[in-house]
DNA sequence: ACACGACTAGACCGATCGGTCTAGCGATGA
DNA sequence: TCATCGCTAGACCGATCGGTCTAGTCGTGT
């Protein structure tokens, strides 16, 4: 990612969002660690901070969504696919300091009376789940097999990430797997 | 509960907190919804807004082992006790108007760098999973099937609750236990 | 050389934040 | 009756909030 100021801007927002919540961060502080001014900020998001919030919350959805793709394209069967992104989510989470919650929840669930972030949440879980059921029928699931496996899949990682923030301990995302093809 | 000052206020908070998160809620929005003036919370409560969410916390721990309880403690096995759970748990969400995320977790996670949040939260879900165990053991299963049981209830439970949420769907939370057993 | 538009820079604004402080109410016991 | 004390009541505080506005810088096309 080009260190414009721009992207400076969602970087930063991006991991402090993530840790803090949205309303858990403030203008100055996601000014001050990124090193831009407040003119800027305005320039690039007339609408200010909700502005920069789903810009943000943009930037990691792409960022998982190629997670997901680089998982499951190196893998030969879904367990092995569903199996290494566990394994790069928790170590996303330990680069991240072992505070952050799920990306996208964390920053746009702040605001809950705002139909915006409330709309694009539920958005970005259903790519989720779509692009996991994708890979999973092209692994050999059946469609339905598919279906409920990825629900499976999103449910359980977005339980074991919230157990992994509160015991500050990624082994929490890694054994993931066992829960869904061991039980 | 006895409908005293401090009550109003701790079950204010409760509600308030798990629809926006800590930082989402201003004393001033707690006051003026339960109709108590500030000397009041700083009389009960002589640390402020942490204190008060701290109480708030351990009202919903408390009120979430009670329905734990209940839900094991009509069933005759495991599986029925934790689909009971589930459904009370759909029926809350609903009560709460669709926007409330896992209590605990909304309301202490808003202070990553709070080393109390950060313990009291772990605390409460250690507890939480060291009940459905208890309740695992007591219905036959065996320790080790219990313990993966239990963990895997709670994950699920926390990332169904997400998915509800984004949805506003209590179905999301009602379907769960398919995804426990019959995965 | 000059004009112009994109962007940077930060002073400044009213509103709201969490928190403090003093005054007074009202039940209880001497 | 009056002193006491748990509690209510809300005015007030400095700090910080998100957001606005003007001035200036810089690169580019003419």
């Amino acid at each position: 990612m080009e260190r414009s100021t721009k992207n400076k801007l969602i970087w930063t927002a991006a991991k402090l969002f993530q840790e803090k919540g949205f309303n858990g961060v403030g203008l100055n502080e996601i000014l001050t660690v990124s090193g831009v001014p407040k003119g800027s900020l305005y320039h690039h998001f007339p609408n200010g901070k909700t502005d920069l919030a789903l810009a943000a919350a943009g930037f990691v959805h792409g960022e998982m969504t190629r997670i997901i793709d680089e998982a499951f394209g190196e893998a030969t069967s879904y367990r092995d696919g569903a199996t290494t992104l566990f394994h790069k989510l928790a170590k996303l989470f330990e680069l991240m300091g072992k505070h952050s919650a799920c990306p996208v929840s964390h920053i746009l669930f702040g605001e809950p009376e705002n139909a915006d972030f409330q709309k694009r949440t539920s958005e970005v879980f259903d790519a989720w789940i779509a692009q996991i059921v994708g890979h999973a029928e092209r692994l050999g699931e059946t469609p339905d097999a598919a279906r409920a496996a990825a629900r499976h899949l999103f449910v359980v990682l977005q339980g074991g990430w919230t157990l992994a923030r509160a015991r500050q301990d990624s082994y929490e995302l890694r054994r993931l797997p066992e829960l869904l093809f061991d039980g």
